[in-house]
DNA sequence: TTTATTGTTGATAACGTTATCAGTAATGAT
DNA sequence: ATCATTACTGATAACGTTATCAACAATAAA
């Protein structure tokens, strides 16, 4: 049996395609008897409205594109499916796009995008959301974004984000409870919002207990493993090392616990750590690392429906939201020696 | 300036909209010299084709839809990465839809999507690949599709697979290579074609190198962390424990990593321990555990261009490509004491 | 009652491309 | 020189939907 079309539900609805058309879209004006009808033959037909006609006809494609450049791939999917659920709901589909955040072709290759594939609307992560360049050049094409976790918040494109700062805070305040004074910080890539909010965290967190910020026990890592070593080694062969460290993301913290077994530290008995991102690796590594998870999914469902208020030229509440991130203890983490 | 249009580029070029579309489709039959016309037209005029109309009007939308289920992140990121990859190169774009292969509405969801989002055909990842219904349905549909590591092989589509059975005889012969004759084995899930694979593989090793199958170091796991641990609790609590576990994959790998730490058993010096998949885990953990690592870019690419095949009609080479995996030494491994 | 407004409906055009088919020019065969 | 074939080109229909607009019926206002 060959595909129905609104013209075979009109002829079985007794009805013309437009008025097939208006119960479709929800449109008002429709008697309900007729929208019966209409409802009826979809039904009987098991009708699906074809979406390259209905995205031809209408100017839109319902094809939201989610951009990445982010190389953490738990994340990613987390983004992905959340983003993808909502989309779902919402009758969109969503297309994919890796691409290289460092590439000079970056502009070029998200231009091409734009072209070969007619989406509505793309969602932005980090650190692609801060690029001034694509966003003044989606500004121009009028292609609507949204943005998850952008540090730059002077466009005026919808964002979400979580609380960086506050969980920053409130894991540090943990390490200050269970009697940790010397915490050593392992920083984030700088390119990345997240980076600067997390150390602003911490900062206020020792500010408030009174402790001082010592910058010899403050590294600079890239959020990459390799880099936590690197920083780890530092921290942990000072004479007065830190009792506890918190590294920018698990993966770092995860090196942290490398560099630590190899120079016979234990964990968490001489030394507590933290990490950032609830990473798959912060539970399978032991001991398994007190972390911070951010309500993924929820960020992605929220941005999505963001977007699509956008294109749909919507209302919406507000340009901003933020989401609260939930801590994570795990065995990483024991009150000081 | 608004998007320039076929009629647009027939008028610069001064030919019809036929031949303009004769030039972009490479059809045989138009002089040079209108070739050059229409070329430099399209390139005056920025044009780009609209893919929804040519969707609708060719009956094809150059959409392929990735249908995964696996809960591995790195492993379906990189898959995507691969495919999408492809895709481009062939003017294709990359939907991505995660479903839940126990779900007793895989089935509908598939449906729907099929409805919703018209797409040229599919890419399934095992285990879905080998879901006998979700295989027939799509055949009923007449909706082209490929599979990538698929344990049925019974089916008349396209495959592609890494040598999943090769690759765990390697890694059971390096750990025999190295001293070791009692070797435990964590399997994966059973639903899953390459659990079976990579236990044949371990036990053709044994087999040629004369030892004998010992059943009580084989232990059924499920691919997760916490079915590993299960697993290594038994195999290290035997008297005569091994003295090396291959583990199906590196989450269960790192859980062996885990229970030994707590049991006060040195890696790689009173164990050695491999796993499989190259997860990141098993770098960012201490000791780095050695494994193997699939081609999986790849091998989505290859998949790719025989979707793309299948979906032009055109002839291809061969329903199977098979791909070697790597062998990859690292921290957990060391000879037997 | 008459007029203005609102609600309801459908015929037809339009979106931007590819497919069909017919027509003309050029080439080859006889 | 004539006819058959092949190469080339374009006018127009078609894909399946939504938008425009006109028409008419029902209701409210005068």
């Amino acid at each position: 049996m060959a595909k129905a079309t609104i013209k075979d539900v009109a002829r079985v609805a007794e009805v013309s395609v437009k008025t097939v058309s208006r119960v479709l879209n929800n449109e008002p004006n429709v008697r309900p008897v007729l929208q019966e009808k209409v409802h009826a033959a979809v039904k009987a037909l098991d009708f699906k409205r074809n979406p390259l006609a209905r995205g031809l006809r209408g100017q839109q494609s319902f094809i939201i594109t989610l951009l990445y450049s982010n190389p953490n791939p738990g994340y990613i999917l987390e983004l992905q499916n959340g983003a993808l659920a909502q989309c779902i709901e919402q009758g969109y589909n969503l297309q994919v796009h890796p691409c290289d955040h460092n590439s000079p072709d970056l502009l070029k290759s998200v231009e091409s995008i734009t072209r070969y594939s007619s989406q509505d609307g793309f969602i932005l992560t980090h650190p692609l959301c801060d690029n001034k360049e694509l966003l003044a050049m989606l500004d121009e094409k009028g292609i609507p974004f949204v943005r998850i976790s952008p540090f730059t918040q002077e466009h005026s494109s919808p964002y979400v984000m979580s609380d960086d700062e506050s969980a920053a805070y409130e894991i540090t305040k943990y390490l200050i409870s269970l009697g940790h004074s010397s915490i050593g910080f392992i920083k984030g890539h700088p390119d990345f919002g997240a980076t600067h909010k997390r150390y602003q965290g911490y900062q206020r967190a020792l500010k408030e207990m009174a402790i001082g910020l010592d910058e010899t026990i403050v590294k600079q890592g890239l959020f990459t493993f390799e880099s936590g070593e690197t920083c780890a080694r530092q921290l942990l062969s000072q004479k007065d090392r830190p009792s506890a460290i918190f590294a920018s993301n698990d993966y770092m913290a995860a090196a942290v616990l490398k560099v630590a077994a190899q120079m016979k530290i234990s964990i968490p008995a001489e030394l507590s750590v933290v990490g950032y991102d609830n990473a798959p690796v912060s539970q399978q590594i032991w001991p398994s690392i007190t972390t911070v998870k951010q309500p993924i999914q929820r960020m992605a469902e929220s941005v999505v429906e963001k977007l699509i208020r956008q294109i749909k030229k919507q209302p919406f509440d507000d340009i901003q939201t933020k989401f609260e991130c939930e801590l994570i203890t795990r065995n990483s983490t024991s009150p000081c020696a």
